[in-house]
DNA sequence: CGTTAGCATGAATCAGCGC
DNA sequence: CGCGCTGATTCATGCTAAC
């Protein structure tokens, strides 16, 4: 795990007609489970399109920090101060964003998403460029540090959060994972929000060098890149981080259950976190279980009701309050006054609405009480839990 | 207080040689504490240069709304679908960005600011724009809303804020007012975060039609526009905004004894702010001086302290007489038997209960003893203290 | 008059599949 | 790609009507 793999290597192995790992497939490519050393972008085009699942991103934000500014290729700008440079300064980081992007759309599958990580000094940029590719942008998430560096001059706000971006690569690409109900259940009960809180990496969890400083000025929580894959992975699926850094999101993808690829250009950080990530122990399969709700279940039509009997040719059904009534027909259809059709169809008609859920608007006499119809459900569901 | 005063009328009024009312000014122009009827950049043309102290701009979002959305019980969700919102590209966008920046640009004093307002469909453009135009962003501000509207169809995380800029007219303009130690002195002697948590506008505060219908369709809480100008005005500064709308910027600095000058394209707007502003009774000098904040109530979700690492995926948690057991999952869910929930919904599950409190029904080990889940909380709130 | 249940609504880029 | 069918999906708050 974590193996290096120095990008000429990969150049040299990779079969074009070779199809990645992916989530059902046991004997992923070699590319797979590596940090791979080199240029962002180089190394991007060297991967298969279409072979990853989502990408996490954490670009550099050098723009216009004190009195120095670097380019994307770390050469200083000399002359800040000129109006024309900054222009020109600008326009470097705007291409730069613009050709890892779509390196990056290549490589990730349809069904895939990405994420990007900055503050104010790059993200509107990374916004912009996203737009302009056709990302369509499904959320901006909001990172509230719970620690962040107070402002020392008292002349701005405490600067006490990040932006991230999540896009799917097109408006109409709606394959994207999202585990909507384990987030909920986990936000006990109510949906996940666009703002997040965190504390930023400290204490045991940063890496730290020999000599004691730390080994990386960025280093992102586990805690967020931890929402983040839960939030938009299956288990076995393939996160890409182009910034690989410190290898959060190696680790926590490890430690999760997922691969990863990751792109570093520097020894020293590529060396920690291979480190990092082969002391990551995964979890296991029970514990990484994804909570799934009603859109994952098998499908159960209405007529497998009628004809298991639990529902009965002529029976009467009604709404909760019984303002509305129709009887069962014994092809599965239902009929009330003039009117038949689905259970779904005829509960929006007899509301005079445009749709309606047949299955928890059509009640049935159970005794005393009155349940909607979807509770029968369950009862075929079990029986054909324990038929598998 | 609130007079409409015609384009026209402004072009013909206005001395080129004249200096507007400013913090000294004792006679303000005439075009001061009006709402300037027409077009944003022909307006603002018409106003002299370095005349204002500070803009905020509620620009329109370019929201991109396909079809109708539907809530859950099938009512129709009232889109912003109005005229004034529809551009035909980002490239439009942009122009028309470019363009009312460019103006306000000239307008605003060289010691001013401003803050513009927006959603992730607009606020990377602004942002990368305002970049282009060498505006020097200060700080993002995060607009947390305490009661957003959902998303029903649960395919992305609730749209929980809103995005503010606020920047400088030029990296070299420090001369900005920051009102610095009353803002920290209002938050309980810590200061302003960049994260601002408010509820929308809705009840009495919100403007309503003849009709009972809302008379905007993007009304903003006048609690966020008094922390805005709070921050960043002095007594007697004029404040702009170039999208009036429903006047809250105007209301705002009225009540707060700051100018402000308004304009807006529709008559309909121009009325119901006017109205709206003649009844503010603006508050006096000892009341000027200290604003508090709102604080963010302190929830922990489950989920937070199995990212936090507090709770490990696989861990046992069982009841306070270990009659049930569960084990935590990597998403935040628990799972026992063929069960899985959140911790709630399981905890009534095992007991055979409609509702349960799975915070104080949960147990973990702790050394020789159990201690319920919930004790786990205190460790993450002492953070959280230290964040609001 | 007080309490509660029910309903309305807010800047929303909001479904998935088979034919 | 478009159409049609199945059937999944909401949080906080304020106002109104009912009790």
């Amino acid at each position: 795990m974590a193996s290096v793999f120095p990008l000429a290597d990969l150049k040299a192995s990779v079969k074009p007609d070779s199809r990645p790992g992916s989530r059902s497939d046991s004997s992923p490519a070699s590319w797979v489970d590596t940090i791979i050393k080199g240029d962002c972008v180089s190394a991007l085009e060297a991967l298969p399109s279409h072979s990853v699942d989502i990408i996490f991103a954490d670009p550099p934000y050098n723009l216009q920090l004190g009195g120095t500014l670097h380019r994307p290729d770390q050469s200083l700008v000399d002359a800040v101060d000129d109006e024309w440079d900054q222009f020109a300064s600008f326009e470097a980081y705007d291409a730069f964003t613009r050709a890892w992007l779509l390196a990056c759309r290549r490589v990730l599958k349809p069904t895939g998403s990405i994420w990007v990580i900055g503050s104010y000094h790059n993200i509107f940029r990374v916004g912009a460029t996203l737009q302009d590719l056709n990302f369509w942008i499904l959320n901006d998430i909001i990172w509230r540090k719970t620690n962040p560096m107070p402002n020392f001059k008292g002349r701005r706000f405490q600067n006490a959060h990040e932006t991230m971006i999540w896009a799917s690569p097109s408006a109409k690409a709606k394959g994207y994972t999202f585990n909507y109900d384990a987030l909920k259940a986990a936000n006990d009960d109510v949906q996940m929000r666009s703002d997040w809180l965190f504390p930023i990496c400290n204490g045991a969890e940063r890496l730290k060098g020999e000599d004691g400083k730390k080994a990386h000025p960025t280093q992102k929580p586990e805690a967020l890149l931890a929402r983040v894959i839960m939030a938009s992975t299956k288990p076995g699926d393939i996160v890409l981080d182009p910034f690989f850094g410190s290898g959060t999101t190696g680790a926590v993808a490890k430690r999760l259950g997922r691969h990863f690829v990751g792109i570093e250009r520097e020894q020293d950080y590529i060396d920690a976190a291979s480190a990092r990530i082969a002391a990551v122990e995964p979890l296991g399969k029970a514990e990484l279980t994804v909570m799934t709700g009603k859109k994952a279940e098998v499908r159960v039509a209405f007529n497998v009701l009628v004809e298991s009997r639990l529902i009965k040719p002529g029976q009467v059904l009604t709404d909760a309050k019984r303002r509305y009534s129709a009887i069962v027909r014994a092809d599965g259809t239902v009929a009330s006054g003039g009117e038949a059709g689905s259970i779904h169809r005829l509960g929006a008609k007899v509301q005079g609405l445009d749709a309606c859920n047949g299955w928890t608007f059509w009640h049935f006499e159970d005794g005393q009480s009155l349940r909607p119809i979807d509770d029968l459900r369950s009862v075929i569901r079990s029986d054909l839990a324990k038929a598998e």
